[in-house]
RNA sequence: GGCGGGGUAGCUCAGUUGGUUAGAGCAACGGCUUCAUAAGCCGUGUGUCGGCGGUUCAAGUCCGCCCCCCGCUACCA
């Protein structure tokens, strides 16, 4: 018997600024299942983790909710917990970013960090909103892309070109917050340089036992193939968060202060229990006599702040460095992303009152490998695999066997049962092996096999056939004193999943599950429990009750990126097209307007480019001998033969643009939020090539 | 264009260090059973293992080239 480990282990802090919804519980879930497995394997092993509350979208929903940012984020805590309840996600402590001990532990590491010669002051020109009162944040900030001029851009880049700029270089910037026109004000912003530490980021990313080897690629690949850039860490007043103690008026940017809120959290869980926090989270130097691990759980969306930064600080700050960050894809439904208007942005409220928990766990855990694959949650395949695999096969084992030793309970010796448990015992070293390693797909269909063959093994004995003849009566109870063990060995190595089942299976057999070693000895002697049933079928009615529900009530408080899809309904048309493009306060007089150059033109051929995504090249006549040729990201909405011929409205006089492809000359107008949604413009009948639109 | 990940039965995927006629689950079809939540059991697959070439006694598994899909990234309207 090797020694218990240590492990302490954290999934990503929810923002407070939204409810849960299931593609968070993906990976709360896979925490829960690894966090219950090292437990169950007798293992010590801490789940820490917190609310992230800080910044200015937090300061925005609260104003919206007309609320201080501290009840609002108080309420969203109770919320996600409650949701966290719901889900069976077991932790040891949940925290908030926003408490007293990560106060402490920021400006700890905040010193560490200056002793160490890494933060640097530099002047960051940021837009203002004088009527909000605040500096705005990139997503706050909309204008036209500095590059190609597209309307509605946010300000960090151009989801039409691409391009990345800062929002003090976008044309017409507008607050979002209040649809003024912001101004540029400079401030004094801290940086770390991290490129400082360029060769430890390099040995640690790269050494090959923290990271997937993809995320490893990724990082070797897209950052540290260069100098890092410094990391602006701090954010004037307003903003809500803690203000940086040697820097008044300045305060630590989000994401400095929340992973340092996984150490918050292990504090007040040690005041708690009297733990020692060193004992944890070791300064780097003991890490090795303390012999703890440290899992990070997370998305690939964080990847960089959790694979840079946050080992960044963390060896600057001489702490212990993570043992793995676990990094796992995204979900979507139905093969596609989730979509609010689609009805598969599913709050983890409103899946609970539709379908059932364990489903939703096992489901997840059937699905998640050790990569980065994104999960599909298909309604078909969720509701068969549930109904078959836990309703159909492991349900059904205890289902089959109870009342026929109801009143016997189990045989007192454990009967021959032709190697089963004891392959069952074998199994269950390789169902360890992949849960350890996140392949819980591979312990799934390690568990089903053997309930397959412990359904097989009931039926060769036909106990409800022998049960009619009282001499048999030994026969009837070895019989189900088998498929009951082989039962709640299945629900031992499921316990982590499914800690309902276990549960039940405990209450059912008379002796509770709690260690993975129960699963490698049979149970005798006991009394049996009047069976009820454990899991209810799913329907895919309820699904899709659930889908629809989730239409109707949007998923909370944040900015609305509508989706609208057009056409719905008669009678008024939505506002969604205004809410995605507001209205362009500046006015502009009519000179301005007739320096624009539009004329009708006439696409006399039109083809793709090849090695572009979204272009289509277009040569268009002016009337006469007057030709242009235009380069227009229409190519997922329109097929080049079906544009040859028709009429189109050009921007004339639009300086030419050299392009990879060739040289634009002119702009082809064109409505819609892009990608396959783009609606060109089109003329009524007697418009001729050559005409200038007034 | 770069990087990463894929391309195996209708669908979702396993295939460990290359080794006998390539597998599972689901779906489908046929039969059995009726203890069990219309649950269970048995049987049924002529799949060019994306393509081509190579290494080898032997390749889904190694090497090279190519094609296609996804993600990130770059260029770009």
């Amino acid at each position: 018997m090797t020694s218990p480990r240590k492990i302490l282990v954290t999934a990503a802090l929810p923002y407070a600024n939204g409810p849960i919804h299931i593609g968070h519980l993906v990976e709360y879930i896979q925490t829960d299942i690894w966090v219950r497995f090292q437990k169950l394997m007798g293992n010590r092993c801490i789940f820490i983790w917190a609310d992230d509350t800080h910044g200015t979208a937090i300061m925005i929903s609260a104003k919206k909710a007309g609320v201080s940012e501290e009840e609002f984020i108080a309420r969203m805590n109770e919320e996600h917990q409650r949701d966290f309840g719901t889900f069976q996600i077991a932790y040891d402590n949940y925290g908030s970013t926003n408490s007293s001990e990560n106060r402490e532990l920021c400006g700890r590491i905040w010193s560490a960090l200056r002793q160490a010669g890494l933060i640097v002051e530099k002047d960051v020109s940021q837009l203002y909103d004088t009527v909000a009162g605040t500096f705005l944040a990139d997503r706050f900030v909309k204008g036209n892309c500095p590059k190609c001029n597209a309307p509605d851009q946010y300000g960090d880049n151009c989801d039409k070109c691409g391009s990345t700029y800062t929002p003090a270089d976008l044309k017409n910037p507008y607050s979002t917050l209040t649809k003024t026109t912001p101004e540029i004000r400079s401030a004094k912003h801290l940086f770390v340089e991290l490129e400082k530490l360029h060769p430890f980021l390099e040995q640690w990313t790269q050494s090959g036992e923290h990271l997937q080897t993809e995320v490893a690629n990724y990082l070797k690949g897209h950052f540290l193939g260069e100098p890092l850039r410094d990391w602006d860490v701090s954010r004037p007043a307003p903003y809500f968060g803690f203000e940086i103690s040697d820097s008044p008026g300045n305060y630590w940017y989000v994401w400095f202060d929340a992973p340092i809120g996984y150490m918050a959290s292990l504090e007040q869980w040690c005041q708690k229990t009297g733990e020692k926090f060193n004992d944890w989270w070791p300064q780097r130097i003991d890490a090795e006599s303390a012999g703890v691990e440290i899992h990070h759980f997370i998305g690939k969306d964080i990847t960089y702040f959790h694979t840079l930064f946050w080992p960044g600080m963390l060896h600057a700050a001489k702490f212990k460095l993570p043992t793995r960050v676990h990094i796992h894809g995204f979900l979507t439904v139905g093969g596609e992303k989730m979509s609010k208007s689609k009805g598969t942005f599913v709050k983890a409220e409103t899946y609970a009152k539709h379908l059932d928990v364990s489903a939703l766990r096992y489901y997840f855990a059937s699905k998640l490998g050790p990569r980065l694959d994104d999960l599909d949650l298909n309604p078909g395949e969720f509701i068969d695999k549930v109904n078959s695999d836990l309703v159909g096969k492991v349900v059904n084992i205890a289902s089959r066997c109870t009342k026929f030793v109801q009143a016997s309970g189990l045989s007192a010796n454990y009967p021959e049962d032709g190697g089963l448990f004891t392959a069952g015992v074998a199994a269950g070293k390789e169902i360890a092996t992949a849960y350890e390693g996140c392949d819980y797909a591979r312990a799934m269909r390690l568990i089903m096999e053997l309930a397959a063959s412990a359904n097989v093994y009931i039926d060769g004995k036909e106990p409800w056939k022998i049960a009619k003849d009282p001499a048999r009566a030994q026969e009837v109870q070895d019989a189900c004193t088998v498929g009951l063990n082989l039962f709640r060995q299945i629900a031992v190595y499921l316990s982590p999943v499914l800690p309902k089942l276990a549960e039940q299976a405990g209450a059912l057999l008379n002796e509770p599950i709690a260690h993975w070693k129960q699963s490698q000895h049979p149970l005798v002697g006991t009394k049996v429990a009047p069976f009820s049933h454990m899991m209810k079928r799913l329907e895919l009615k309820d699904f899709e009750a659930m889908i629809e529900e989730s239409k109707e009530s949007g998923v909370g408080f944040q900015p609305a990126q509508a989706e609208g899809t057009g056409d719905r309904g008669q009678g008024t048309d939505s506002g969604d097209a205004l809410t995605a493009e507001p209205l362009v306060t500046d006015l502009i007089s009519i000179d301005d307007f007739t320096k624009v150059d539009l004329r009708v033109a006439r696409v006399i051929n039109a083809e793709e480019v090849p090695e572009a995504k979204k272009l289509l090249k277009l040569t268009l006549g002016l009337g006469g001998d007057v030709k242009r040729q235009v380069f227009a990201g229409i190519k997922a909405a329109y097929k080049p033969a079906d544009l040859v011929g028709r009429l189109v409205i050009v921007v004339a006089n639009l300086q030419p643009r050299q392009m990879k492809f060739g040289l634009s000359e002119g702009m082809v107008t064109a409505c819609g939020p892009g990608g396959e949604e783009v609606f060109l413009l089109s003329l009524d009948e007697g418009a001729k090539p050559g005409m200038r639109v007034h």
